[in-house]
DNA sequence: AATGCACACAACCGCAGAGAT
DNA sequence: GATCTCTGCGGTTGTGTGCAT
């Protein structure tokens, strides 16, 4: 039974978004929630697969994403995250609320690889010249490989250390971007996407009176310079709410929004029922921490798990994460 | 000034999981 | 249980930008 394509291939706009697509979608969440994609493309017009709204929304649009250069201590984590779970992008971003998936695998890919790269060159020329035994790059793989089966043994309880002092040092709601100016930090308030949506508003309003020659399709360097910044409006205010609000919602899959949807597009303050992502990466953040918590800190079952995490994160050794700092 | 290259990031593609029917 | 549909995820690609030559 062949899978149907999400949509249909000819007529679907690709490459970068505008604007004007971005507001059409934002609106159109506002109107709706995020989700039933299938159905974005159709309502409003978009020429876009459905795929590509739902992505254009999660990584870009939704409230409560932070943007912009990921802190030493964001990058710690995530260096210590992908030790321990590997390539899973959502898991580590579930640790990380305010950063997309997307976002730490691209970082992770064009910043993280080559410095851990760098380093373990860094320790392969040192164990060649400390050590003049290792003749050929074949032994000395098997020598890493043979320290890397041990040091994790041991290494394992420093990176549980590290990450748990890297979980209790960065909680999402008390620790503002040091690196960022005033302007760049996210704004954080209790009112989780009341702020943004008033934001969303605001824009709107600009766009819709400031910028109507441009409502020509603006790409490039324009365009993303205009995406950027919509962007980061979108995103201010935004941060995660305090708590997970209680609902019906089925927080597995993210359904279950339709039900509280208004019909006005006007009213931008925050309704229970819609952007249930929000509440759902609430809730997925404090789920996996718990369980992360307890993991890190129960070393009764220590070697059960690391049995576990011997299936995952193979391609790292953990020794070398710790050793980067 | 023109060209080529490397880098960063946004977006796409295909697969898998899970719920609904 | 089989099939359909939707959503999420990870890998990969495409494109714009900045820098070096």
């Amino acid at each position: 039974m062949g899978r149907p394509p999400c949509c249909e291939k000819t007529g679907v706009k690709k490459g970068p978004w505008t604007p004007e697509e971005d507001i059409i979608l934002v609106s159109y969440i506002q109107e709706h929630g995020p989700g039933n994609w299938r159905n974005v493309p159709t309502n409003t017009g978009l020429l876009r697969c459905s795929k590509s709204c739902r992505l254009r929304w999660t990584n870009y649009l939704r409230p409560g994403i932070k943007r912009g250069n990921f802190t030493e201590h964001e990058e710690k984590m995530i260096i210590h995250l992908q030790a321990l779970l590997g390539n899973r992008w959502a898991a580590i971003a579930s640790y990380l609320p305010e950063r997309t998936d997307n976002d730490i695998k691209n970082y992770w890919n064009t910043h993280l690889k080559k410095k851990l790269n760098k380093k373990l060159e860094g320790h392969d020329e040192n164990n060649h010249q400390e050590g003049k035994s290792s003749s050929s790059s074949s032994s000395q793989s098997k020598i890493i490989k043979g320290q890397w089966e041990r040091r994790l043994q041991t290494d394992i309880h420093t990176a549980k250390q590290a990450l748990c002092e890297a979980l209790s040092l960065d909680t999402p709601n008390n620790n503002p971007t040091p690196d960022l100016t005033e302007e760049q930090q996210p704004v954080q308030t209790s009112t989780s996407y009341a702020s943004s949506a008033e934001n969303i508003a605001k824009l709107l309003q600009n766009w819709m009176t400031n910028s109507p020659k441009s409502s020509s399709p603006c790409q490039s360097s324009n365009s993303k310079v205009t995406q950027m910044s919509l962007n980061n409006n979108l995103s201010i205010g935004a941060v995660s709410s305090s708590s997970p609000r209680e609902g019906t919602v089925n927080v597995k899959t993210g359904k279950g929004f339709q039900v509280e949807s208004k019909p006005n597009l006007p009213d931008y303050k925050a309704e229970n029922g819609n952007f249930q992502e929000e509440n759902k990466q609430n809730l997925e953040t404090q789920v996996p921490l718990t369980l992360l918590e307890k993991w890190l800190l129960d070393d009764a079952n220590a070697q059960t798990q690391e049995d576990q995490l011997m299936g995952i994160g193979m391609g790292m050794a953990m020794g070398e994460t710790a050793d980067l700092f």
